[in-house]
DNA sequence: CTTGAAGCTCTAGTGACTATAGGGATTATC
DNA sequence: GATAATCCCTATAGTCACTAGAGCTTCAAG
């Protein structure tokens, strides 16, 4: 039987949070010892892991939830899971395409100023104040 | 003189975000009618679009915050706001990097399976059971 | 002068935690 | 068995940049 404090040194997820995925119903309600402290078994370790895994590959709790509730159920076929993967991959890939936009607006801006002129005279500035100096949309 | 309907019109930002940047300190605050309305002239309307022209490059309240106060100077060397535009695009392109590797893993997980297995077989249950089954960190 | 749109303030909710306060439990040492 | 250090408990509030709603007042058109 594991402690909280255990489990939060086994996987690296911080003792509040663990406290936290019990509340968003991510870890079942954990026994308790005599004296009202969590104790854990080999499964719940398991469990974290996996929870941790999917938040490092940035799938929201509303997502784990769902896999979670499909993992309980081994023979059903694996559609629903796929395609929380899948969306969750297109949902990357669109910020991705976003953040490359920003990325090539503001090297274009930083690249036009190098901190040797007046606020008055800044591309930075002037850029911030006029859109239509921008090389796209945002 | 404008309403802040009138401003929210012309700049595309909402009417509850114009009152809550006034309540930022990025807009100073609004001269008021009779009847205790906000009435807006040119120079916040620009104000509001060089605000929002920040934001809509990923810039923070405080980043632009502090971009307002050196545009008041505009006698200033323009290093620090060069600074804030130079740190912002570090910042983007660590993003970009993360969520690459995260693709990477994404696409490899979900190339495995293709919803045709049980869920006890499914590639995408077993990689977020097991790290190990990953090709690099995240 | 009436009506409906627009404005006002204040509060609370979003997501995924993190921090703090003010206590009780457990464990190691003496 | 006492004590101290560490751990754990609950509950609440704070983070960021908004957004939504309640309940009220003001404005502009007809
Ligand atoms: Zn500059
Ligand atoms: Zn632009
Ligand atoms: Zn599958
Ligand atoms: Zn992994």
């Amino acid at each position: 039987m594991l402690s909280i404090g255990d489990l939060s040194r086994r996987t690296g997820v911080k003792v509040p949070t663990i406290r936290y995925y019990e509340q968003m119903g991510l870890l079942d309600a954990a026994e308790r010892s005599e004296g009202n402290q969590r104790r854990y078994e080999r499964t719940d370790l398991e469990r974290l892991a996996f929870i941790r895994h999917a938040r490092d590959l940035g799938l929201d709790i509303q997502a784990i939830r769902e896999l979670i509730a499909l993992s309980q159920h081994p023979n059903l076929p694996c559609a629903d899971a796929d395609r929380i993967a899948a969306d969750h991959l297109s949902a990357v890939r669109e910020k991705i395409e976003k953040l490359k936009k920003l990325e090539e607006e503001l090297a274009r801006i930083v690249s036009h100023c190098d901190g040797g002129h007046s606020i008055e005279e800044c591309y930075v500035i002037r850029s911030l104040s006029d859109h239509g100096l921008c090389g796209g949309e945002h």
